[in-house]
This record gives structure tokens, sequence and C-alpha cells, in this order.
RNA sequence: CGGGAUGUAGCGCAGUGGUAGCGCACUUGCUUUGGGAGCAAGGGGUCGUUGGUUCAAAUCCAAUCAUCCCGACCA
């Protein structure tokens, strides 16, 4: 008899604090179906549903069952023991978080109406928490008072409520998810760049334990506000985010589409071009339209895309052949809650109707109010030094010809507001062209900087006695996204097939067993395994044995073992490997160290 | 919020004005038993909700709610 310690350090007992890594189907019953679910788009959400580890209660609100709790439950002591071993603390705030910490952080209202808020008896408001810098930070100043103290990296693991506009893809977006997230604080800039830098190889280490591959890419920060940003992608075609890679690997460079800077092709010199002229073009608007009638490329036109929020209205122009990133345009004007603007607000700026808009001869210049919102005029950076571009006329029925920036208008400001795309040349290399793939974002590290502390006066002592104001990183990853994901990167046409360190029992021991001592060769084997440390999941289910293969194949775990008749015959047991579907006939103490030696070569 | 679709039994679906059905699941019995068993007998539905048209509505009309898909937010 093989009798060792659990080697399983995320095993469920371990999990629970309670010992029964084995259970029997009489026990904990399956919840699987035969039927695909019919709301389910994507393999983890079919999957997870149909071999019973989740269920939808409502759009977007999910109940774990309880093998998907179990999942569930390793997910989050790997980055437990991931955080811890990298130097992290683990602390429990509240879901509800006041809106008096939102309205000092300034986030009450820029958060919109993703954030779920209420109010309590008293008509005081709260929002069920999205995110928690402003908690942790409010948990930071209460007992932060030395820079003595610092750095310190909190860390939760906990329900997030978003109310997204659309929930989608089973567990991959929700309004109700649990995430990590972790917010440490700093004396200087490089103690956080270490700590960030701790962070990225504790990631590494977490999703690696998960068997998920991911890839690490350079991220926009969004509307935390920050510098460094590095987000953990799986590559998937249902990825909701586009991912530019360098075709060099050489290079590496890899980023968030948001992120990646357009390098545009170098202007080729032109002389002087004929003074600008307007030309009629009718009732032809787009770029493309435009293009065709004068045999010009799209790449010599000036593209207008105008944008507006409560607040402002921001008129971009971009090379004709490109697109807009909207990102970069948020993060270079603070945009909120935007969309394109109406005709009217078309009509105003330009004197013309929507389609002829240019550069030259705008009613409003940046910085002027119209309807009192404040005008910005942005040019792409690309534009600087062309020359005998088309451009709207700002008349209706009209565009311009032989326009010249600098030379007919001024550029005022100038940035890189073009989407970057496959076939651009890599901005860090300069050499190679960009690939791009989909991804799912599941886990986000970044620096935050100073923002949260300073609008919510948090400081601590420096050696010389005077007021600090900490630096912030902020942590992040998505526990049920790391589920589906790693459902999405393992699974056949049978069912998911589960890392060891994720399944939520090692071995499915079927029992095919009509006498009694084949019953009793199946209670042996059920306890040896159990006492062997290698967690067991025994149907004993009154059901024919097609049910039971197929089942077994569709909860995914890593080894099915046969009990029957041919085992009681032969001696030997039957083991099948849920991934390669491979057989083998082994003897029971042989099964065990075979069973053992597989898991452990596949867990880190 | 804009565009599209769907709500009928636990799940998946059929049913275009005249007695509410099919497959799976469920209950009971007999047979069967190493890849989703067979036979027999059963149980289960205010047809999302409300209102309207009609002798008669799951079916036609209106409103409303919910769910899903396509676009803007994010772990």
């Amino acid at each position: 008899m093989v009798t060792q310690a659990p080697l399983w350090p995320n095993s469920l007992h371990a999990v629970r604090n309670s010992g029964f890594p084995a259970m029997r189907s009489s026990q904990l019953p399956l919840f699987t179906s035969k039927n695909d679910p019919a709301d389910a788009q994507v393999a983890s959400h079919r999957l997870l549903v149909r071999a019973g580890y989740i269920r939808k209660q409502a759009s977007g609100l999910y109940t774990y069952l309880p093998f998907g709790d179990i999942v569930h439950r390793k997910i989050e002591q790997i980055i437990r023991e991931e955080m811890d071993r990298f130097g992290a603390i683990e602390v429990s705030l509240p879901i509800i978080t006041p809106a008096e910490l939102w309205q000092e952080s300034g986030r009450w209202d820029i958060m919109g109406k993703e954030m779920m808020r209420f109010f309590d008896r008293h008509e005081v408001a709260y929002a069920l928490g999205p995110t928690h810098e402003e908690a942790m930070t409010d948990l930071a100043r209460s007992f932060l008072q030395s820079y003595r103290q610092l750095p310190v990296n909190l860390y939760q693991i906990g329900r997030k409520y978003r109310d997204e506009i659309r929930p989608r893809y089973g567990l991959i977006r929700c309004r109700e998810f649990t995430m990590k997230d972790a917010y440490s604080f700093h004396a200087d800039e490089a103690s956080l760049e270490e700590t960030y830098q701790k962070m990225r190889e504790c990631y590494r280490a977490i999703f690696e334990r998960c068997g998920l591959k991911t890839i690490p890419v350079e991220a926009d920060s969004g509307t935390m506000g920050g510098s460094s940003s590095e987000e953990f992608m799986v590559a998937s075609a249902i990825g909701e985010e586009v991912l530019l890679l360098c075709s060099d690997a050489q290079c590496g460079y890899r980023a968030n589409q948001e992120k990646t800077p357009y390098v545009g092709e170098p202007a080729e010199p032109i002389a002087e071009p004929p003074a600008m002229e307007d030309f009629d073009t009718g009732e032809l608007k787009t770029v493309e339209q435009v293009a065709a009638l004068t045999g010009k490329s799209p790449r010599d036109f000036i593209k207008a895309v105008v944008l507006e929020d409560a607040q402002k209205v921001v008129v971009c122009f971009i090379p004709g052949d490109r697109e807009l990133s909207e990102a970069k345009v948020k993060n270079l004007t603070g945009l909120l809650d935007f969309a394109p603007a109406g005709a009217e607000t078309i009509r105003a700026l330009t004197g013309a109707e929507p389609g002829f808009t240019g550069p030259v001869g705008l009613k409003f210049a940046d910085g002027e109010t119209l309807n009192s919102k404040t005008v910005h005029v942005l040019f792409d950076r690309h534009l600087a030094g062309r020359t005998g571009l088309i451009a709207g006329a700002n008349r209706t029925g009209f565009h311009k010809k032989n326009v010249t920036p600098g030379r007919d208008f001024v550029i005022k400001n100038s940035a890189d507001i073009v989407a970057a795309r496959a076939g651009d040349l890599c901005p860090k290399c300069r050499q190679s062209k960009l690939t791009e793939t989909r991804g799912i974002e599941v886990g986000h590290i970044f620096k935050l900087g100073k923002k949260y502390a300073e609008k919510m006066g948090l400081t601590v002592l420096d050696a010389s006695g005077k007021h600090l104001v900490p630096t912030m990183g902020c942590y992040g990853i998505g526990v049920g996204r790391t589920l589906a994901t790693a459902v999405e990167q393992n699974h056949d046409e049978r069912g998911i097939i589960w890392h060891p360190n994720l399944a939520p029992f090692w071995v499915y021991l079927i029992s095919l067993a009509r006498e009694e001592k084949e019953r009793s060769m199946c209670e042996e084997l059920y306890h040896k395994l159990k006492q062997a440390g290698v967690s067991v999941y025994l149907d004993e289910r009154d059901e024919r044995a097609g049910v039971k293969f197929h089942d077994a194949e569709l909860v995914g775990f890593p080894f099915i073992v046969t009990v029957g008749k041919r085992a009681v015959e032969s001696g030997k047991l039957e083991l099948t490997l849920r991934r390669s579907g491979e057989k083998l006939l082994l003897e029971t103490d042989e099964l065990i160290t075979q069973i053992r030696k597989m898991a452990e070569a596949k867990a880190p």
C-alpha cells in the first residue's frame, strides 16, 4: 500500500481545511446535461454549463455548482500562494463602498452607469465595488504614517460588480465576478518599479501553475490613469481586444492595439504644390468615393472624425487611409461617454452638411466654445510635412485639393491618434511588420502613480520629517476569466480537459461493478487512492457504462480509471488519459505511482 | 442606448385561429448491463406578463418584461 502525505498543495482539503480529497457520486452529485445550453456561444460557456460547473441565474450572473466552486477555489489558492510568496498581504474589504470615497477621488461622476449604485435607509449613496482603489487607499491612510512602513502590497480576492453594457460569453464577461486585486504603496518610483517587476514575475508563475498560456503585452492604462502597464492576454478568436505583435520574434514587441504607436511611412518630398482650390464633389462624401472620383489614393486625403461628449467636441484629422484610435483620443482629451458628433454639431462647426469637414475654414478654432462645449482640434502627427492633399471644404458639395499643412492651415495640436494595424512597421525595431491576434484579458498590472494618494490625502512622513505622497501600483486578475479561458484552451469535442492543478479531482473512477467482487475491488482502489493522496471522484451511479464514460470525458478530470468485470478477471485496471485518450492496463500500486508521476510532471 | 431575433414541461425544440405536442430528463415495473439500453405504464405546462380583436387566441394586434446576437466599457 502506498501511503504518503498528500502532495497536492492546492487540494480541496487544503483549500477548505478539512480533508476530503475523495468524493463519491452519492455524496456529491453530478450536474451534467445531455443538451447544450441554447444561449452559449463559446466553448467554455457551453462546456462549463453542460458539465455542471456553473449555471446561469440571470444575465451575467452565474452560480458556481460544486465542481465549479472547487476549481474556482483552486485558482484562488494558487493566486494566494503566489501573491504571498511575492510579499503581498491579504485583506478583505467590503463589497459595498460608500459614495463618499468615490467623490473624494472624483470618480463618482466619471464611473458612469457601469457602477451599480444604491441608497441605504438614510438615503446615503453607495456603490457595489467595481474596483477598490479608493477603498484600499482609504484603508492605507488609516494606518500608514511613516515611510518606514513602505512598501506595502495589499491584496484581496473578492466579488466585483460592473453593470456591463452587454454581458457575454458566460464567465468571460459577467456583471458579478471574482477578482484578485492588489494595491501597492511606495515611498519612491524605484520601490514601485521593484514591486511592479515582482508582480510581473508573480503573474507569470500564477498563470503557469494554472496551465494557461498567456501573452503579456504592453497596455493602455485606460481610465485608471498611470504609466507603465502590462496586460496578460489569452490568445483566442473570441477575444475582445486586438493585440499587435512584431513578426520578428527577436524583437518581441507585443502590445494592445490601443497602446501601439502608428509608425507611418516617411512622406516623399514633393515640389511646392499649386494653391489650393475648391472642386465640386456633389453627393460624394467619403474618402473612398472622392478618391474614386479624383483617382487619388486615400493616403492623400485628410479624413475628419468628430467626437463629442457632454463637455467637449473633438475634431480629429488623420490620413485618409487610416482609422482613428478612439482610445488614444480619449486618453489625450479626457472624453467621457463620447460618441460620433451629431449632424447639428457638424453643421455648426463647419457651416456645411456632414461629409465635407476639413481643416481649412472651420467656424470654431481650438479652445473656442460651441454650444457650451469646448472645441478641441487634433491633427495626426503624420499629416505634418505632407503636401497637396485633399480635404473637405467645409462647404456642402465641395472638397479642396492641393491642401498643404503649415501653408494652408496651422497645426496647433499634433499627436499620434491613428490606430496601428497589422502590416504596419513595428514601433520598436522599425524593421519588421506587425501581425494581429485577438485576446482575452485575464490579468493587468500597472503603475497608478500618486493620483489616488493625492486626491484622498494619503501621506506619510519621510526621513526628514516632511510629508510624502506615496506612489501606487495596482494588480488585478479575473478569477472566473482564468477558469473560463483555461477551458477555452483545453477542451475537445467530448468535453473539458483540466490541468491537474485546476481539476476538481485528479481521477474519475468509473465503477462498472455488478458483482460483489467487483464492488469490493473498486472500494479498495478508492480507499487506496485516497490514502495515497490522489484525489478521486467515484462514479457509483446506477447508470449504463456509456453514460459514465461520456460524463467522465465531459467533466474532464485528467485520469479516468475503470473498474468492472475485466479488472477482476485480469487483475489489471484500465487507466485512460483524458487528454490523449491513451489507455493503460496497470496493477493497483503501479496505477497509483503512475498517476502521481504524471500529475506531478504537469504540476509546477 | 441604437439595430436584429427569441420567450411553449427541468433542458432542447415543433406547433399561423378550433381538445397543447416531440426528443431528452423524471416516476413505477419487467428485461438488459464495458461507450448515451428496450418494452410497458405514468407524472409534469396560468404557452413570459398585461390588455385588446374574435363565437373561439400559444397563434392576430398593442404595451410591457426578460433573454440572446451585432456595435461603444472592462478582469
